[in-house]
DNA sequence: GAATATTGTTGTTTTATATCAATAAATTTT
DNA sequence: AAAATTTATTGATATAAAACAACAATATTC
């Protein structure tokens, strides 16, 4: 099961969020109080849809993925370390509306969500970074919803591929660090699906493939298949 | 096109926002002079997708849709008098992300971004609630991305039915203030399935339909179609 | 109020995509 | 290292939903 702790220094972390020193020291010493440190294996489930929030949680290290759970899941997207993993369920209903796991393994900074608020309340530069965080992570959606709802297998798998190249591992060549079956689930297909088109990119030699390896060679080909759908 | 005035007083004004007051009088009084009232009629465009957004619109009186626009579009949300429209764009990236249209006649108040923004970060009581009604909406889209990405057209149409009867009309009887092509979009489907569906409704004595006057007769049915997808 | 355009309706056909099935390859467990 | 489990692959089949078509009913414009 994951291992808990406590930090030592938040303010000399070196994982610490960008924004964090909009507070003062002492909010920050106060925020290093109410934290706890966890640390999830692979796979280990981080938050749970359908229950409730009392924490923030703040990826310090690691990679996880946000889903929405269901007969068939969907991966609405990857948070890299130096995020917030949700925030909006904090300042709105309260109710988690995805699941979170560990995509590998990773460290998730638990702060207080009453603490935090007060806090932000206290300080609005640093509420004011939080909002524009949650207004992105909300626009990255509408951005998503349409992309799902309207293009068809090619595009939307494009997509994907374009989305892990540009927003996660910022390279033509990386470990896709997921299964076929995840990876159809963020592109919102079957996964025989998502495994036959891979192969079709690769003999029309859009991308190489070798197990999880994915080396894009036509850019230009997937943005092309992104924008026709 | 759209006609435009100044308003007389925010402060007194019966459409304020709810939270309006968390303001002092004095910041209340600076939205006012930065503020400008335009009268949108039916059908009018009140903002379009990829252009910038310099402004906040709170919707003072009417129906507006929020739509993603393609090759079809897709119908988000409905949003009713006494609430801001977007929010999340100013916080954000600025860049409009979708288009909003008047279903009626429609008053804006349209408020200079700067300006609320500077105000936001002086009261933060006040930002606390715009941050609370972004991260609401953001959650709304995470509702509707799993709705449309994995309940076929019977369910898909349930809940568009569900959202006008619980969040818009709240009555079991309603005018539904839209095209068929319009509830289509709404439910990401095509037009002509979502009349098929609403007559295959009709026949099974699920809800009584006479032009764009719809009467919920078995909401259970409706929900339970929604529920199993 | 006639003419035109838009919206609604229903049946048929086509297409995209999921599901099923059978087998292979890779992991994980023993 | 063998056994068991999970993941990947490919082909065949079934199904949901879109597209097409032809016509009816409403709106809208002249």
């Amino acid at each position: 099961m994951a291992k808990v702790s406590k930090p030592e220094s938040c303010l000399s972390c070196p994982y610490k969020w960008k924004y964090l020193n909009l507070l003062e020291d002492k909010d920050i010493n106060s925020i290093q109080r109410s934290c706890t440190i966890i640390n999830f294996k692979k796979g280990e489930t981080i938050c749970k849809q359908g229950t409730d929030a009392t924490h923030a949680l703040y990826l310090a290290k690691g990679m996880v993925k946000l889903y929405i759970e269901g007969k068939k899941n969907l991966i609405l997207k990857l948070i890299k370390s130096g995020e917030y993993i949700d925030l909006q369920t904090l300042f709105g209903d309260k109710t988690y509306k995805y699941s979170v796991a560990a995509m590998e393994d990773t460290m998730v900074c638990m702060i207080n969500s009453e603490i935090l608020q007060d806090l932000a309340k206290q300080n609005s530069d640093y509420l004011f970074e939080l909002t524009k965080t949650i207004s992105d992570s909300g626009n990255y959606v509408y951005k998503k919803i349409s992309d799902i709802s309207r293009k068809q297998l090619r595009g939307r798998l494009a997509d994907s591929l374009l989305y892990l190249r540009n927003e996660i591992f910022n390279s033509d060549e990386f470990d896709m660090g997921m299964t076929r079956k995840e990876l159809a689930e963020l592109s919102s297909m079957s996964m025989e699906n998502a495994v036959r088109i891979l192969s079709e990119f690769k003999k029309d030699k859009i991308i190489s493939l070798e197990g999880k390896r994915i080396k894009i060679l036509q850019i230009d080909i997937l943005k092309k298949l992104s924008d026709i759908g």
